[in-house]
DNA sequence: GCAAAAGTGTTCAGATTACACCCATGG
DNA sequence: CCATGGGTGTAATCTGAACACTTTTGC
């Protein structure tokens, strides 16, 4: 190993792929790139890390530049590196992957040019990002199985039916609303409220929040919430 | 998103986490450090990436440099980005795992300061690499359980009692022989030989090899090997 | 014949699956 | 009173965990 290393040396980005809930599909957050390459081609959220901020610091300022996101639960995802994925010039891209509750899926973001696709149904992407959102696809199915990630894209309070949407729209197969109930309770992390969701002509359903100290306690042990 | 990013740019490195087993005891391939900044401390062997080549190459090019070792087993664990990990300036590294057979274990390897260590008994690290040995080690113990890279770890040819050991040595807890030979066997994932594996006074043991076109079709699929 | 590791089954508890009807509400 | 989604229990099966003795070999 040289003991400084000088250019040519590759770009890094950050990109991330932001999931978001909308009840019944699970969307992704694209924007309309502005400028070459692939201009007007919808892209991943992300841009160059600075020399002074950590890769989290990039991807979330990132997200809030390009989207108005903030405060979003984050994690990092693969780091993508093949020479030519930038027509530019060499550019190495560490990708996120971002969970959002509805209530800031259905605000405006910022960027007029961020939009919410069904990720059953994404346009062609700029770059690689089709393979960064196939990746992060593949990844937040395995996480909802063993971890409570499911909670972090619905509102504070939620039924269960909206949970089990949730994991249906994620692992893309139908669920025993008997069966997925009583799992999803045995883990002792719903908190049932005292008030009910009133939505149509049918009986009311009981809200629940999310426990996040039991959360913090199980997360701990290398937690599992297996549904 | 600027058309074009300059200076200053971090520099971009990749390091490896080595894994191998002596029939006791996870070892980890350290390399002693021959200039500043932690000039004679242990370190994980790694290097500048080129800009023409992938991550995946950077890492096993500074794998074959540093230690001699080709041909392993290898796969991305974390890419590690805080500001002042390197204390010269802003360095990003990707972080690789990689697992390797007995042969190459105990053969020399090209770079006379490349050594093995035990995971039990880790000497002081250079920059940050005690915490991506750490990440490692999770990852290991994640994947032991769900996924067969176990057979990474071992000869061709291996008893069950080989293997027991190894998963015995990464989870750190004692198994029990019936049932681990039961489920070990329930996959189909292993195939006894004609041969047995002689040594000491005392009944002979089976060997077995693994079955790579099972553990293909298995890994299409998102496989599991549970022990 | 003895020391040392290989090899082998059963039982029990808990978890997972499959499955169908009544309840509360608004219109 | 009816349409709509909310809510509940049980039996059958499978899986995981615990547990002890016989076999084969070299010396």
């Amino acid at each position: 190993m040289p003991h400084t290393y000088q250019y040519p040396r590759a770009a890094l980005t950050v990109d991330c792929v932001v999931f978001g809930f909308d009840g019944s599909e699970l969307q992704v957050l694209l924007i309309r790139r502005a400028l070459e390459p692939f201009k007007d081609r919808w892209a991943l959220p992300g841009g160059f890390v600075r020399v002074e901020e950590t890769l989290d610091e990039a991807a979330r300022r990132e997200l809030e530049e390009e989207t108005g996101l903030r405060d979003v639960f984050l994690e990092q995802l693969y780091t993508f590196g093949t020479v030519k994925r930038d027509p530019r010039e060499r550019v190495v891209s560490v990708a996120w992957f971002a969970l959002v509750k509805p209530s800031v899926v259905t605000a405006d973001t910022d960027a007029a040019e961020a939009k919410w696709f069904s990720v059953n149904d994404v346009p062609p992407l700029a770059f690689d990002h089709a393979s960064i959102l196939a990746t992060a696809l593949t990844r937040l199915r395995g996480k909802l199985t063993y971890q409570p990630v499911g909670f972090e894209l619905l509102p504070p309070k939620f039924t269960l039916t909206q949970l089990q949407r949730l994991y249906e729209a994620v692992l893309g197969e139908e669920l025993d609303k008997r069966n997925f109930r009583k799992k999803a309770l045995s883990h002792d992390l719903l908190i049932p409220l005292k008030e009910k969701h009133q939505e149509g002509a049918h009986r009311p359903a009981q809200l629940f929040r999310f426990d996040p100290v039991k959360y913090e306690r199980l997360k701990k042990k290398g937690f599992l919430f297996e549904i």
